[in-house]
Order: structure tokens, then sequence, then C-alpha cells
DNA sequence: CTCTGTGCAAACACTTTGCATCTCA
DNA sequence: TGAGATGCAAAGTGTTTGCACAGAG
């Protein structure tokens, strides 16, 4: 669906030197391919599937096994350098975490697939608010709004609504 | 992980009907095996999983396979009296909505996958003054905080954290 | 009586795992 | 050199689909 070209315009070279880094703190080897795929995910600013990020790989001429691009997922994950979404798709997606809001939420065009990031303060508030309110400890959270985004509504895409004719209130 | 005893105090059968309408406005047969997974539905107030809902149907000797749970899952889905969870656990959770909060957030267990519901209208501000910044048209959303519930924050359990030991700014 | 649902099992898509081999440290 | 990674293919998930038979309208 998105074939993501290399878009990013920091340089990324000290963000695969930082999963270096942890990689060591762990006592863990620094692979040809653990770098590999590092660069693609801190070279993009897109929510890359497991696919994307093979298709990239394979176009620079690397040949990594997709098991290897699940394990070093899991690794960057971990590191918390990288960010695991699951947007309903049926696979998920990830998004490094450097040079951008740390903390953003997302708008999901359910046609295109096409995501924005925004930033809002006031679902920080509401979450210490009502954790609080119940005794409960956050730790992460998500706000995702589904929707069409302003091409595919120019497109003509209308929202469907298929549902009960006589809708229950919906407040 | 939940067993999910009949919980509902409130008839059911008056949702179940509601289904059934929405079934013959469409055109499509009501059956047993639909009525009796809308009763199983309709009549909790937990969010259930398929294995939830066919375990009930089997404790009451109702012997339906998971191929009609899920087609008749997706018909309530449809109809919109049924709303469909990804809680990240794998699985896909089923909650009705009726008689209760149309639009609701969730507060989840990463510990003991308990789900508390609220409500809040900040979310719903939120959600129209975005959409509206970025030419977007909403339809639904979700907001969902990970964290660990009362129960098993008493019973000791810790936060975890793994990532890297000079961590990014993390605002 | 016809159209659609049902149940089973096979198919599916994404992800994980086992194992022989290779690589980093 | 040895712990650990890699790649392939096989196994595992939850979910969907194909098809012969059964049931609702």
């Amino acid at each position: 669906m998105s074939l993501s070209p290399p878009s990013s315009s920091v340089p990324i070279a000290p963000f695969v030197r930082l999963f270096g880094r942890y990689l060591r703190e762990q006592g863990l080897p620094v692979t040809q391919q653990r770098q590999a795929i590092a660069e693609v995910v801190f070279g993009s600013d897109d929510h890359l599937s497991v696919d994307d990020i093979e298709n990239q790989l394979r176009q620079e001429g690397d040949r990594i096994g997709k098991a290897t691009i699940y394990r070093t997922l899991d690794l960057l994950v971990r590191s918390q350098l990288v960010a695991e979404h699951d947007f309903g798709e049926g696979f998920k997606r990830y998004e490094h975490r450097l040079s951008r809001q740390p903390e953003h939420e997302h708008l999901i065009c359910t046609e295109c697939g096409s995501v924005i990031e925004f930033k809002s303060h006031e679902v920080r508030a509401i979450k210490d608010q009502v954790s609080n309110a119940y005794g409960f400890r956050p730790s992460r959270h998500k706000l995702e709004i589904y929707g069409h985004c302003k091409s595919c509504q120019e497109a003509g895409v209308e929202p469907s609504d298929d549902g009960l004719t006589c809708p229950i209130e919906t407040v």
C-alpha cells in the first residue's frame, strides 16, 4: 500500500549507533542485518509494515529473512527507540521515536491508509485524571481517530452507514 | 481468561428482537444460532472473545461452530448493535452497545486483562478540533489507556522498563 | 421449494519457532 | 573459539472460506 521512499532528511547514522549501544548494553552482537533494518526504520518517517521494510531492504540489495526482521523489530521496540502500532489492518506497523514528537496521537484514513500525527496535551490531562479516579497506574495510551482524509473526501469517498434504519441513540 | 457469568440484570429479549429486526430489514433469516449468539452477547456486559462466546454457548447446551459465531458477529457489528475491540491480545473482543454509555473509552490492565470503561467529553472536543484542523472527516475513535489496575498494584505487580539506560527525552 | 445459513475442515495471513549453519566479539 | 544470529521452512495463531447438507421464509 505505502511504498514509502527514503524520505528522511536528518542523518540517521547516530540513531543506528544508538541502537548499537543498546545491543552492546544487552551483550548482544551488532550484526549487519540489525544495522540494515535499523537504517530503514530510522530512515523513514512513515509507519512501516514488515513488508514495507523487507521491500525497502530488497531495493537496496539486502536480502534479509522475515524472521530476522521480526526478531530485530522486537529488539528495537524493547529498546524503546521504536513504537509498534496496530491500526486494525491485520498486521503491525512500526515507527521510530527519534526526531519527532515523542508522544503523539494518530488520525487514520480508513480509505487510503494514510496516517496523520497530532499532539494533544489534553490527552495527558485526561489520562492522569481518569487514572487517578480509578487508582489505575497508567503506562502507555493510544488515541486513534478513524475516518476519511481530505484527499479521499475530495476524491468523492462517502462515509458509509449500514446499521439499523431506526438507529439507537448514539449521543 | 474471563469466564464471564451471565451478569446482566436487564432483560435481553428486546435486544435480541432488535437484531431480528435488523436481519429482516436486510432480508436475512433469523436463525436459532444467530439468536443464541445475540443472547450471549447482549446478556453480558463484558468484552467477550469468540472463545468466551463459544464456551458460554456450550455451557448452555448449544453447539455452534466458530465459523457461525464469526459470521454472526460480523452481522452484529454491521448492525451497529455491537462494537468490536482489539486490545492487542492477538484476538478481538466484542461488546454490545445497548443500555450503556454509547460512547466510552477504556482503561486496560496489561496484567490481568480487566477493562474499566470511562466517559470523557473532552475526547469529543479533541476529535472535532483536530479533525477540523486537518480537513479530516472522523467517523469513530478509540482512546485506550494501558497500565496496571488497582488490584494488580496491590498484589505487588511492578511497572517494568527495559529500554536504553540513558533514555531519550520522553516529554 | 428456494435461497441462505450451518458446520466441518481446509485455506489464509501474519507471526513465531526449530534447527543447521554462519558471524560477531 | 564460542555464544549468539541468521535463514529457511515448518508450526502456530486467530480468522475466513468452500462446499455438502439443513433449515427459514
